[in-house]
DNA sequence: ATGTCC
């Protein structure tokens, strides 16, 4: 409950109680977010929030129902500055750059995956070629870390990059956010050998924390089977959804680039109530060398999840074979800071922590195969429960097509362990019973702080997006397997 | 999230 709520006094409601706009000492925050969900809003995430305010020349800044206390930054949160005036901060992207999701489609249906003995083939087929224990390394060393993070998808061999990896016979390149960032590569000769060596590694692993890969299937969304047909996806299909990041070379920049900004802060006398939010003007040196080494980390977070697919796709041909289809639907992030186009204030600098940009039809943002119907918003469920596949509406304009990005965290970590016991986390998952969601760890305590009630629940984050009028549902995904990365 | 503290 809020036990200070002078700081949002003036909250003023609108759209149907979907949207507050609050007004916080520092500025202006909107929350999207049904009434229940907003009250419910811990303290600290207004505090955190008008820590950020502080930054200079901030023009917007917004949470999203999913919202919850992050290190300096909430997760959730949408925060823009001018591109030709404007600052970045490492601490709002956070130390996971270009964490984010990626689906891929089947040709099976969910009866062929009934039984659940072969849902546990398959997860012990993809525990043979996906890595999944702490420091484990990757299958791809024939990959040159160089390449790929110089050139994304680009830098790939051409045999990761599989014929009817996507419909029509486009590669998988085609259907990505973006398949390539580009930037000045000289700051690559700063990173030190030992972030080489290890996210060499590391290309193609799964990752620990909320990181993960789930065989699903879909619901579609009767209102809007039309654009569910249009990007291949039918009722009953099996996808698999993917969740994980930029592993350690995220890692290292992030700390690194943060320290450098420190510094320079220290020099100009910058800074906010809370010492841990650095950031940079954009034109600076420190500001500039984050953001190209932030774009290094783009490309090697997408490939990562592209290799990750490669490898689930290597266990589904092994059980089920090789005509088995694994076509790309997405790949879309939502922890990065890139510049953007926006209708009334032009060229903007945006920050998505833990929110996802959902695009309506025919904006020009959306790559070419999805001009037509939005880009598929890739929306994760926390462990046992439903993702949503959501496409977004042109009201989104106004939070700048920022939607959640799954369900939120309601309790930490530690506190998870303490209140939820095994036998809760097996009903959840439904263990012994004909539907129970196969995971590949053999001891559930090891992951009890991803159990669901550890998270708020999604419907009714999905329902505050949706009410909101930012995006729309077009398949719900039920997990019947996951596999998690050990801690 | 992370080779979770140099």
């Amino acid at each position: 409950m809020n036990t200070q709520p002078n700081l949002f006094a003036d909250a003023n409601d609108s759209l149907g109680g979907y949207r507050h706009e609050v007004k916080l000492p520092a500025g202006d925050l909107t929350v999207y977010a049904a009434q229940q969900l907003f009250s419910s809003l811990d303290y600290k995430v207004f505090e955190m929030a008008n820590n950020n305010l502080q930054i200079p020349g901030i023009s917007y800044m917004s949470y999203t129902p999913d919202v919850h206390v992050g290190v300096g930054t909430c997760i959730g949160t949408t925060a823009v500055w001018d591109a030709n005036n404007g600052y970045v901060s490492p601490s709002i992207v956070g130390s996971d750059i270009g964490c984010g999701m990626r689906v891929h489609m089947t040709n099976l249906h969910k009866d062929d995956l009934k039984d659940v003995k072969l849902r546990r083939k398959l997860v012990k087929a993809i525990e043979k070629v996906l890595p999944m224990e702490a420091n484990q390394r990757g299958h791809y060393s024939d990959i040159r870390l160089e390449h790929i993070v110089r050139k994304g998808l680009h830098g790939l061999p051409k045999k990761y990059i599989p014929d009817g990896y996507t419909p029509k016979k486009s590669t998988s390149i085609t259907h990505v956010e973006s398949s390539k960032f580009t930037f000045d590569e000289e700051v690559l000769n700063l990173v030190p050998d030992m972030t080489w060596h290890r996210s060499h590694r590391q290309l193609g692993t799964l990752g620990g924390g909320n990181h993960f890969a789930e065989i699903q299937a879909i619901e579609i969304a009767e209102e809007n089977r039309d654009i569910a047909e249009a990007w291949g996806l039918v009722d009953g299909q099996i996808v698999v959804m993917i969740h994980s990041g930029s592993r350690t070379w995220g890692g290292h920049i992030s700390q690194t680039s943060s320290s450098a900004i420190a510094k320079m802060m220290q020099r100009n006398g910058l800074g906010t109530s809370d010492p841990r939010l650095v950031f940079a003007p954009l034109e600076h040196a420190e500001g500039r060398h984050y953001v190209n080494m932030m774009y290094s980390a783009l490309n090697y977070a997408v490939v990562n999840r592209h290799l990750i697919a490669y490898s689930i796709r290597e266990a589904f041909r092994e059980v089920f074979g090789s005509k088995c289809e694994f076509r790309t639907l997405y790949d879309l992030m939502h922890n990065y800071a890139w510049e953007e186009s926006h209708p009334d204030q032009g060229s903007v600098f945006v920050h998505r922590k833990g929110a996802t940009r959902a695009l309506p039809a025919h904006h020009p943002d959306n790559p070419k195969p999805y001009l037509a119907t939005g880009h598929p918003a890739l929306i994760p469920g926390s462990m046992g429960t439903a993702s949503y596949i959501m496409v977004g509406q042109s009201q989104g304009v106004d939070n700048f097509y920022s939607i959640c990005h799954g369900a939120g965290r309601i309790r930490s970590r530690n506190a998870t362990k303490r209140l939820v016991t095994l036998a809760d986390f097996e009903r959840a998952l439904g263990v012994g019973t004909e539907n129970e969601i196969v995971v590949n760890q053999r001891s559930l305590e090891s992951i009890i702080d991803e159990s669901p009630q550890a998270y708020k629940n999604v419907d009714e984050i999905i329902d505050s997006v949706t009410g909101a009028g930012l995006a729309q549902v077009v398949a719900k995904c039920k997990p019947l397997a996951a596999v998690k990365g050990a801690k």
